[in-house]
Formats: structure tokens, sequence, C-alpha cells
RNA sequence: GCAGGGGUUGCCAAGCUUGGUCAACGGCGCCGGACUUAAGCUCCGGUCUCAAGAGGUUCGAGGGUUCGAAUCCCUCCCCCUGCACCA
């Protein structure tokens, strides 16, 4: 171990260490309990970000502790290397996506390395790979072969600068996930997956797994399971035609007073056709087709137009007049709507506007008036006003169940569950992802690639332009014979959705070598599920339900057994850092602004955090951080500057503190391998407190408290390491062997920091390689750890506290230093009074009634004590409720307070820069300033002359 | 509007699930001292207020429960995130 600290000296040397060693190659076979820990595999740009540092040091630091704590550990780490930007890079830059690809990720990974990550890079996975996406292309056709995959011709959302249709998911806001440009509506044919198949267990099974709730709101969210009843209207006058509106409200239905269509339900053409409203109908139709969902959302304006016909309420038979409205969503439900004006807030303001009848069909508990409503009431009550028996005193469940039972006994209608999850749209017109393997034959129909043909790989002889799908610009890749007849075919030229290659990743790191199989069911059955999953907020809605999906579907094709691919899941906050702002704006500035005044109203400019962002330039370089502070110091700071939950801000200070605190403990480590064999008294001291802190330390990286357990390991031991020495603690072989243990706790945060250290003392090997192996077994959690040992050394911190804050008091007075001083320790009996007032509290005596029950015992006999006895009652009352089991606990010891503080004597003087210390215990000695009164147990009265 | 998460002492941030351990961990910043030729290094101490110690006022605001509340209950305000005319 080097004098210095200059991680630069060594970290390297580490990294090639574990490397030669193979120790985080994990075996197929083993005796010791799997453990998965995965991060989300990373797109390769070029370089590593601090997003993806702080990703990795909180996996890495939960993987490299439970291979300690006896788990064969996968960690394994690969590319999401599919995907648009290394294809727009082509077209912009020229080179094919595929070099690009391989240039970045040989680039990343070498950032990676530098962070001493302890991935399992024998199980690399690379969506670019054939090797890998073939499987995508056999999972397709497995899926085809189930119905699980199909092809449609369908209103979908494409994006014109992405040049594809993008599925509903990666639509936020009407606007493309990716280049967030606006998206349009086009009819095509495209291949979906019935994600919609798994719909009720995606949801249910949410219970069983643990993600955040915030995740699993999102995800509800997002499936929109809503119940309800479909409910069937007849034309009037036409008995083929028929609307079918979806309710989650049929307790409503004899409220109805007309039904509204979306513009684009193919039934209006049929309704209104030859009625003077058509003209009207067709461009509200227009209207809705050109606008994206963001205006749509933005919609002010509600719009209806009667399409000039009636339909029958199924269950009054009344005729009630069909309108087209604006607002009315196509793709949900079935497109149509009825309306209840009494009871839904649109409804009633939409009645209002076109002079519609307003029924009020349930009654709002407290307001059973029959005044005409001046709102829709939309709570649940008893209905009333039906025009059929049986109905009416209904209310809630039951009420909509009678419905649904009328509807169904009719066979107009039926209960129904509605969902606002739609199947997974797959298809992408571009060239970086992998090919759809089906073949266009115009007598055959589609026809599956088969499975000997796989891969089909992605063509070379293309152009990479911004006009249409570069695989189409290929001459031969189109060109095909059909497998089935023989004759020439096209083959597809959609590619997949790179959110296909993230679907089952992780299932191929169980397995990733193999050339037979997706993965053997051996070896996903052995690895399966993941354990802990840490990744960004970003993925709640689609990386993490089209994983679950693609882990039940192949579940169902027979090829593992896990029903959740993720156990648990960890999303790290967001790193930000300081940015100009403008408070009244309420804009954030790029840092170039910094200094300036607000570019827009000219006001001064604070600063506020903000996420980091290119666009901001408040972004720091990892790497440069690296060479100028060592990896450990920028892990320790990732993982002490906040929870991994939590938002973090960057902080160059903070970093340097990191920095101050690794130089500490290299310093005293240091110090302490030259210390000879002088045992002192606090030796006892140090090895019982070192053995709490291993306890507490264990407890908290069990939970994932990373920022608890880096506190303790980084920063507590470390304290209780200075206050050793100052009592006088230096001894050599103590200290070598706690060096020992103290080495394997910084082990997770700072691997290389803790090789140093280990190898200093004279372990064997690798820390990385070793097992805790703390035998903590003795003395369970909570304070039965407190001994006397630890005891004493609370108790003297305790009173040199208390003997500081009285130095400051005492020199204010005497204006002048002090020089002298003179503790006075509590009388016996004060002792007593004390543990028999922590007796009755902890036998649950009534506190109101102890005074008579202190009075009674033996100490409170002697004849000049029993006089003050209630007074000091009155006192320790008081401060009883407010002492800490740790404080209990040293009171109960009945220490003997002169004796250690007379042990502590010198340390005593030393510490509080007197020349004299008197101790005794009051009324044995002079009353030096009157203090005698406010001596009690642990709190001695004290006096500087 | 609906859902999820927050508002803690200059800043960041623990704690609140299981009320007394809380004037409230820790880090940053700031102040003082030691060391040093000198430190921006390291170490020690201080950092709501009052004060030779039993006090006061604090944990978004206001109520309530309790011997006792940052912690439990109610109401309100503000911030973030997601969904959003979903029938």
């Amino acid at each position: 171990m080097e004098e210095e600290f200059i991680p630069a000296n060594y970290e390297e040397k580490w990294q090639r260490s574990w490397k030669d060693a193979g120790i985080f190659i994990a075996p197929q076979e083993s005796e010791k309990p799997k453990y998965f820990c995965l991060e989300m595999y990373p797109y390769p740009s070029g370089k590593m970000h601090i997003g993806h540092v702080r990703n990795y040091s909180i996996g890495d630091a939960v993987a490299r502790y439970r291979r300690a704590s006896g788990y064969n550990v996968i960690y394994p780490m690969g590319f999401d290397s599919f995907g648009m930007p290394a294809e727009n890079a082509a077209i912009k830059e020229g080179g094919h996506p595929r070099e690009i690809t391989d240039r970045n990720i040989a680039s990343i990974k070498t950032d990676f390395e530098k962070m001493g990550f302890s991935h399992d890079w024998n199980r690399e996975v690379m969506s670019h790979d054939p090797n890998y996406f073939r499987w995508n292309q056999w999972f397709f056709l497995k899926f085809l072969e189930k119905g699980l995959a199909y092809r449609t011709f369908a209103n979908v959302n494409w994006c014109g600068p992405c040049n594809t249709v993008l599925a509903n998911e990666q639509v936020h806001n009407g606007r493309c996930w990716r280049c967030s440009s606006e998206v349009e509506q086009r009819d095509m044919d495209q291949w979906f997956l019935k994600i919609t198949n798994y719909a009720q267990e995606l949801l249910d099974s949410l219970e069983d797994i643990s993600f955040p709730n915030h995740v699993k709101a999102l995800q509800r969210d997002w499936m929109g399971r809503s119940e309800g009843a479909l409910i069937r209207f007849k034309v009037d006058g036409d008995d083929g035609l028929e609307i079918e509106a979806f309710t989650t409200r049929p307790d409503t239905i004899f409220g109805v007073t007309f039904v509204t269509l979306a513009p684009e339900n193919p039934l209006c053409k049929d309704l209104v056709s030859g009625h003077e409203n058509e003209a009207e109908w067709q461009q509200m139709e227009k209207e809705a087709k050109q606008l994206s969902d963001m205006d749509r959302g933005m919609l002010k304006e509600k719009k209806g137009v009667f399409l000039g016909r009636y339909a029958i309420n199924p269950l009054t038979g009344e005729k009630i007049p069909i309108y087209a409205g604006n607002f009315v969503i196509a793709s949900y439900g079935t497109g149509s709507v009825m309306a209840v004006p009494g009871h839904d807030q649109r409804d009633f303001d939409f009645a209002k506007q076109h002079n519609l009848p307003i029924k009020k069909v349930l009654n709002e508990k407290g307001n059973e008036s029959s005044e005409p409503l001046e709102a829709a009431f939309e709570g649940y009550g008893e209905m009333v006003n039906s025009t059929r028996e049986g109905f009416d005193g209904l209310s809630g469940e039951e009420a909509k169940r009678a419905v649904i039972d009328a509807l169904e006994n009719e066979d107009t209608g039926n209960g129904m569950i509605q969902w606002k999850i739609r199947d997974w749209l797959i298809s992408r017109q571009r060239y970086w992802g992998t090919p759809i393997p089906i073949i266009h034959c115009d007598g055959c129909g589609m026809v599956p690639v088969p499975e000997e043909d796989l891969p089909v790989l992605l063509p070379d002889d293309v152009e990479f332009t911004w006009e249409g799908n570069p695989i189409e610009t290929s001459p031969t890749f189109s060109k095909v014979d059909c497998p089935t007849c023989g004759q020439p075919a096209r083959r597809e030229t959609d590619t997949m959705d790179t959110f296909v290659d993230s679907s089952w990743y992780f299932m191929r790191y169980t397995d990733a070598r193999n050339s037979e199989e997706c993965f053997s069911k051996t070896a996903s059955d052995y690895w399966m599920n993941v354990d802990f999953y840490c990744g960004g907020i970003e993925h709640a809605q689609m990386h993490l339900i089209y994983a679950r999906f693609w882990t039940k579907a192949v579940r169902d094709l027979g090829l593992h057994q896990v029903d959740e691919p993720f156990q648990e899941l960890l999303c790290q906050g967001m790193v930000n850092a300081q940015a100009p702002y403008c408070k009244s704006c309420n804009i954030t500035h790029p840092v170039s602004e910094r200094g300036n005044n607000c570019p827009h109203c000219s006001a001064e400019l604070s600063e506020r955090s903000a996420k980091m962002s290119k666009s901001l330039g408040n972004t720091v370089g990892p790497v440069s951080m690296i060479e100028q502070y060592g990896a450990d110091t920028i892990r320790l700071f990732i993982l002490f500057a906040a929870q991994p939950t939590a938002g973090m801000d960057w902080s160059d200070t903070a970093v340097e503190s990191c920095y101050r605190q690794m130089k500490a403990i290299w310093n005293l480590s240091h110090e302490m391998l030259s210390w000879q064999n002088d045992s002192a008294p606090i030796d006892d001291w140090l090895t019982i407190q070192f053995q709490e802190r291993r306890k507490q330390w264990v407890n908290d990286m069990e939970g994932v408290d990373l920022r608890a357990s880096v506190m303790l390991s980084h920063y507590d031991v470390y304290s209780d390491l200075v206050w050793y020495q100052r009592r006088g603690g230096k001894n050599g072989p103590l200290a070598r062997s706690l060096l020992l243990d103290w080495a394997k706790m910084l082990h997770p945060a700072t691997p290389h920091l803790a090789e140093e250290l280990w190898a200093a003392a004279g372990g064997v090997g690798l820390v990385a390689a070793e097992l805790l192996n703390f035998d903590d077994k003795e003395g369970e959690k909570g304070y039965s750890g407190i001994n006397s040992v630890l005891a004493e050394e609370i108790f003297l911190q305790s009173i040199l506290d208390q003997a500081r804050q009285m130095k400051g008091l005492a020199e204010r007075h005497l204006e002048t230093e002090a020089t002298s001083a003179t503790i006075q320790c509590s009388e016996a009996w004060k002792g007593d009074l004390v543990r028999t007032g922590i007796e009755l509290l902890e036998s649950d005596f009534p506190m109101k009634q102890a005074m008579g029950e202190i009075m009674s015992r033996p100490f409170a006999q002697v004849g000049d004590v029993r006089g003050q006895v209630p007074g000091a009652w009155k006192r320790i009352m008081k401060q009883m409720y407010k002492w800490s089991p740790t404080e209990r606990e040293v009171l109960k010891k009945n220490l003997d307070e002169v004796e250690i503080l007379k042990g502590a004597t010198d340390f005593l003087i030393n510490e509080l820069g007197v020349n004299e210390l008197h101790i005794y215990i009051a009324g044995e000695g002079e009353d030096v300033g009157g203090k005698a009164k406010f001596s009690f147990p642990a709190e001695p009265g004290i006096a500087y002359l």
C-alpha cells in the first residue's frame, strides 16, 4: 500500500486481476442459491453518460454484495443495439449502421471498464447479432402459429420524420416518443402481437411482484380496464342497423336521451346518407381524421351533428336521436356512446347545447328534490323514474347487475370488460431491426419463412437515404421464391420494433452462447426470474409491459416456467445539475447564459437544478471525472449523495468531499498498518463497536438501502477509528484483522480501494471473491448489544459534549479562559432513583402513582436523602421519556462514573484544554460553583474556574 | 379532472410504516481552533434562539387525537410525474 492516495496507480490493476481470475463468470452448476442481478441493457451510444454510471453503480454494489453473501450471482451486460440512431447516423454521415454500432460498442465498453463494474461479459448479448435476432424471428413464427401474431389493415400512427409507424405506447401527447414530431394517422397493413390476450394476467400479476407503486399505477393506467356493459341500440326503421355502445354505467340506461358516434364510425355514413346534414358530417369526419390525438386533446369546442336518424333504447323502447360527436374516440370501445346527460357532465353540456332532454334517473343522497338538474350527478344513487318495473330503488353494483341481466335476457346487450390497451404494433418501416420472416406469394398468400432458413439477414446492398425504407433499395432482398409453391414471391420488408429485442434479452443471458435454441429450459429455469432489476423510469410503460407480456407468451410456448420476468424493480432517480433559471419566465436556460440576464425578460437569473442534458449543457463527463478522482470516488458519490430512487444533484464540491473521505480512509488505514503490538483499554470498545457497525451494515445492504450502508462503511466506521485513536488506541493486530473485515464492507461501493486495503492487511487473494463470513450471530438486533464497554464509552462521549458546552458558557461569564474544571458526579441515591424510575416505566407501572412507590424504597428511607427525593423525582420524571433506549441502557448499567472519568483524566484534560480536572461525587468535596444540585446520573454538575 | 409521489432547520437530504431515541443523522456551505513557512491539505469543535446547564420557538398552513406528534386523523395550499373529452 502506497503512502499517498492515488487511485490511478491501482484501479486498472485490480480491474485486470478480476478479469484474469474470472470471478465474475457465473457457473451454471453451483451449490449456492442463484441471484440474478440485472440492469437495463443500454443503447450503445459512443460514450458512457452519467445515467449509465448511476445505474451500474447501484447494480454493481448489489451484485458484489450478493456474491459476498454466498449467492451464485449472474450479472450480465449487453447492448440494445438495434434502432434508429445508428441508421440515422448512417444516412447523415455515411457508413453502415452495423459499423457505427460496432464502433460505438467498442468505445462505450472501454468507458464501462474504467468504472470497475463486475459484469459477466461472457454472456454478452447484442440485439443486432444474427445469433440473437434469429430468435426474434423464431418467436415470431411460433406466435404466428399460436395466433398471437397477425397482420391487419388498420389505422395506425405514422411518424413522418422517422419514416415509420409507431405503437400506441410510443406516442405521447400525439407526438413521436423519439423525435417529438407530430404523429399522423394512416391506414396500413401492419403486424401486431396480441398482447390484449394477456391483459387480465398482466394486470393481476402486478400483485405478485415488487415494483414501485408509481410504476404499477402507470401500468394499470395504461391497461385501462373498465367493467361495464355493451348495449345494442336498434336503429328506428331499419332492422339491419344496430349501434353498439359500451358503458360503465348501465345503471343509467333509463336516462339515455341520445347516442353519439365517433365521426369515423363506419355506421355514420349509412345513417346520414341522403340527409341534409350529410355534408356537415363529412366535414367533421375529415377534420377528425386529420387531427392528431394531440390536437384532439386540445379541442375546446365540442361539436355534434345530428345524423337524421333515431335509435331505440332497448329497455324503454324510446326513440332517441343519433349524433356524431367530435369528442367520441373511434378506437376506444365501440366508437359510440350512449349519452346520459343527467348523470354525465359531458353529455349534460352537449344536451344543453343541442336542446336535448335531461332526465334524472338516479337520486343523489340528501338531494332528492325533483327540481331540474343544474349539473350532472355522476355518483351512485338509487334508481328512480325507471319506466319498467323492478329497477327503482336499486343502486350501485346491484343496479348495474339488474340492468345487465335484463339486457342479457332480452338479447340486447351483455356485461363486458373493456381495455384501453391495444395490440402491440410491431412493424417498422426501417432498416436497422429484425426482418420479419414472412414471404408474400401471389398464390399462397403470406407464407412464414421455414425455420431452417432462419435467420433472415439484413441485406447489405442497400442505400441509406431519407427516402423510404432502406431495405427496399436492396435489389436482392425482396426477390425470393415462395417456400410453398416455388413461384417468385416477395419478402416482407418491415422490420420489428426494437422493443421486441429488449423483451427477452434477459432470458437469453441465461444461455447466451446457445446456438441450437433461444435458451435451454434448464438454464432459464435455473436463473429466472430476475431478482433485482434496475433501470430508468422512462421504461415503465413500454419495455416493462412488453417484457412481461413476452415472458408470459413464451412461458405458454413451454420454454420456461416463470410468470413474471422481474421480481423486484428499482427505478433509479435522475441526475440533475444546476442551470440558470428565470423565475418570472419559468424557463431554465443553458449554462452559457450563466452570469447574464434572462434573454426574454432581462430579469436576473437564479439557479435551479435540472435534468442533465446536452441542450442545457449542464452535463458532466464521467470519464474525465474518473481521470480526476478515480472510479471509486465517483461511485461513492453516486451512492452517498442520494438514495437510489431519489433524484440527485451533481455537485463538484460534494464529489470533492467524497474524494477527501476516500483519502482519509486511505491515510488512516496506512497509519493503522504501522501500529505495533500496543494494546489499550479502548481495544475492547473498538471490537464491539465495529461488530455493531457490521451488523447494521448487513441489515442495510439486505434492504438495498445503499445510502445508509455506505454511510456506515465509509463514514461511521471511519469516525469510530478516529475516536479509537484519540482514546489512545493503536493495536496493530487488532487493526489488521479489522481492516480485513472493513475491506469487505468497503468493497461493494468502492471495490478498488477495498482490494488495496485487503492486500495491505494481508488478505489472501481478492476481496471481490471473498465471502463476508461475519461471525455476528450473538446479540440480536436492537440494543441488547450494549454492554458495559460500549456504555462506558457512550457515557464518556456524552460527558465530553456536556463539558464542552459548559465551557463556552462558563468562559462568557468568567470573561477569561477557564483553566480548571470540576466534575461532581451524582450521589448514589440518585442512581437508585433513576433505575427505580426506569424499572417502573418499563413494567407499565401507573406513573402518576410512582411517587408513593418510590418513597417506600430503601434508598428513600435515609434521613437527609428522604427530603430531597420528591424534588429530584420531579426532575427525572420530565426527562425520563426523552431518554433513548441507548441512554436507558447506559443508566441501567449503574456505571461507576467517578472511576470511568478518572481513568480518562488525561484525555479529558487534553480535549477540554484545561490544566486541572477534579472529579468526585457531589458532597464528597467542595461544591464548586454550587453545581452539586445539578448532578444526576450521566449528567454531572460541571464547573469551571 | 384522475392517479402516483413530494413539501424538514442556508442548500442537498435522513426520519416519518411500529408517536417519546428529534433542536431533529449525514454531506455541502459558513465560523472558530490545531497543525503548518503557508495553506485552497488534514484534524478537532461550532452552526434556530435564549442561556453557567431543568427554558423558548421550529419540520408547507390550520385544526384534532394524546401525558406527549416532523411522525397518527381531518381540511386547505403549493410542487413534481404520468394519463387525460376512455363513455
